[in-house]
DNA sequence: ATTATTGCAAAGACTTTGCAACTCC
DNA sequence: GGAGTTGCAAAGTCTTTGCAATAAT
């Protein structure tokens, strides 16, 4: 139950950012909605449990925890921000039919590509990161 | 010289769509500028030559032509939309450095990803489109 | 004690909308 | 002539900011 609390308390703190209540139930809950959610969604889930936390904080807290690199920032199809707790790496399922974020992980498909452009070498670059955005539907909509 | 006016003629015409000088001058700047605007950049340039269109048709424009798939929608990093001329199968390269967002063309990589997944087939997924997202930064920063 | 963080509300950025006037086909 | 498009300004949505009060180390 204090699994996703205790991973929030410890990655703040490794952060070097102040372990406060405000961020540890923010992220807590990011870790616990496994769907992307924007500042918006989360701070509505948020509410229910801690009315005392404001919007402009879990923004701010939002925006903190990506600069440390705790959680990552996914850009959705209508532009705004989304956000993901998980910062394996990884790349992300786009539904049309619902907008909603899935994530895919396939390490044969990151060394394809890593082996690829090791050999392509596109001139001038220095490639930091590739990720796919797979845009498609699920037959069965629950899966996303 | 006029072969960027003519090219957006066709294509609005081709959609079916009215043509009315405000498109095609919209239009038009979209294929001039080769680096992704937004609806506000694409404003300030038109603006200059064509200071009676408004920002509102330049948004309402650009949503109309990116329904009819005459135009892509881009994300940007801050999540503020961007819009690209070129409907051809590409992926982009995104500079970390400038925020700027530039075209890559690889019919090699399009094969091999075409390849991989439909051997890979992911569980009740239906996939329309696989776009890579190149992020890295420029050594030459002229070629971003 | 010091420095960072929070809450609030206001401001800012970006985008959409409503509607009368107008234009393309 | 009629349906679709434009301009304008207002409203809407999403996000950031300023600052005094508060809390973490």
């Amino acid at each position: 139950m204090g699994k996703a609390r205790s991973e929030a308390r410890e990655k703040i703190a490794a952060g070097n950012l102040k372990v406060t209540p405000q961020r540890v139930a923010i992220l807590e809950t990011l870790i616990r909605m496994n769907n992307h959610p924007t500042a918006d969604l989360l701070y509505a889930k948020l509410n229910k449990k801690e009315p005392n936390i404001s919007l402009g904080t879990v923004y701010k807290t939002l925006e903190t925890l990506a600069q440390e690199g705790i959680i990552n920032k996914v850009k959705s199809d209508t532009g705004s921000l989304r956000y993901d707790a998980i910062t394996d790496r990884h790349h992300h399922i786009f539904c049309s039919d619902t907008n909603n974020i899935t994530d895919y992980f396939d390490g044969e498909l990151d060394v394809l590509l890593s082996d690829y452009f090791r050999n392509k070498n596109i001139p001038g670059l220095n490639i930091e990161d590739v990720k796919l955005h797979i845009i498609g539907t699920f037959s069965d909509n629950q899966q996303c």
